[in-house]
DNA sequence: CGCCAAATGAGATATTGTAACGTTATGAAA
DNA sequence: TTTCATAACGTTACAATATCTCATTTGGCG
């Protein structure tokens, strides 16, 4: 359980790396999901699905509905690819596929900035405190709202 | 930071517990706001703003609009006597409005049972992880979705 | 090519959450 | 008790988020 790397992309590197995640998912990558993904690690904070959908609109010179882009998040989220943010109705890429994690969101109230943790010691704990009650975990979300380091 | 009681209000106790405790936190303890908590502490299970709302109008024989529900709601949580499960946009009662915790709720996605989980050390832990990361909490969401022992 | 399945488009609709503003109830002071 | 200021509530409209259905297009494959 110790350490292992995590690769961070970034740009072309990281969008090589979901495409080959999706793929890897059994996904399709078609160009809408290459471009939604794109716009997705091109915002600086977590976009609702509403956002994601205007700007997709103005990269592909074209409508595109938010049902669709629904759609490609889920199968994002399902793929590691993305991740949402329960307590922002929001999105965020995730810049390593490659390794699952339960992660920590620390989001601020101030200005939006949502940064991603992971602890495996925390996390596990959450596990184990559902399992101490007879509860089979799946998804644990674990948020914290506060104010960043910018803010504060 | 060790032990300390629980007291577990249920029914006509409950409700005054509430009463009380909202009294103490500066508020007016109303016919609207009794019955709007006297309907949450009824459903089983999380609800809806809109699923209160209905219940609140069937009681009072007159329709009662979401946004008063919501209105209580938010204050309702702010003084502890209620809690926003985020993962399922809905509303829960607490049964012991006099203590406060960072708490944790378990989510079983097939029936929707919820069940509130304190537990300090693990809640600490997520506090702890986010003051680490140069980040000041202010208010932890701690759910885990998954499944029941009833529904396992 | 022709077929099937997956992906996307399009529109409607459901659900959740706020805003704005008028009316009523409450409680304190005169 | 009357008056007044304020908080609570009612009402309507609307914004934001999410899902459903069905038509159309695309991509893989024999």
């Amino acid at each position: 359980m110790a350490s292992h790397n995590h690769t961070l992309h970034h740009g072309e590197s990281l969008n090589e790396a979901a495409r080959t995640a999706l793929l890897r998912a059994g996904e399709q990558w078609t160009d809408m999901r290459s471009t939604v993904f794109g716009v997705l690690s091109g915002f600086d904070k977590p976009a609702s699905a509403y956002d994601i959908a205007d700007a997709v609109s103005k990269a592909r010179g074209k409508r595109v509905a938010a049902n669709s882009v629904y759609r490609i998040l889920d199968i994002f989220v399902a793929a590691n690819l993305a991740r949402r943010v329960e307590t922002a109705n929001a999105y965020i890429a995730n810049a390593h596929p490659d390794c699952l994690h339960d992660c920590i969101f620390l989001v601020c109230d101030a200005c939006g900035q949502t940064t991603h943790l992971d602890d495996d010691i925390v996390s596990n704990g959450v596990r184990a405190a559902a399992t101490n009650a007879g509860f089979a975990p799946v998804r644990p979300v674990i948020e914290v709202r506060g104010t960043c380091s910018d803010c504060g």
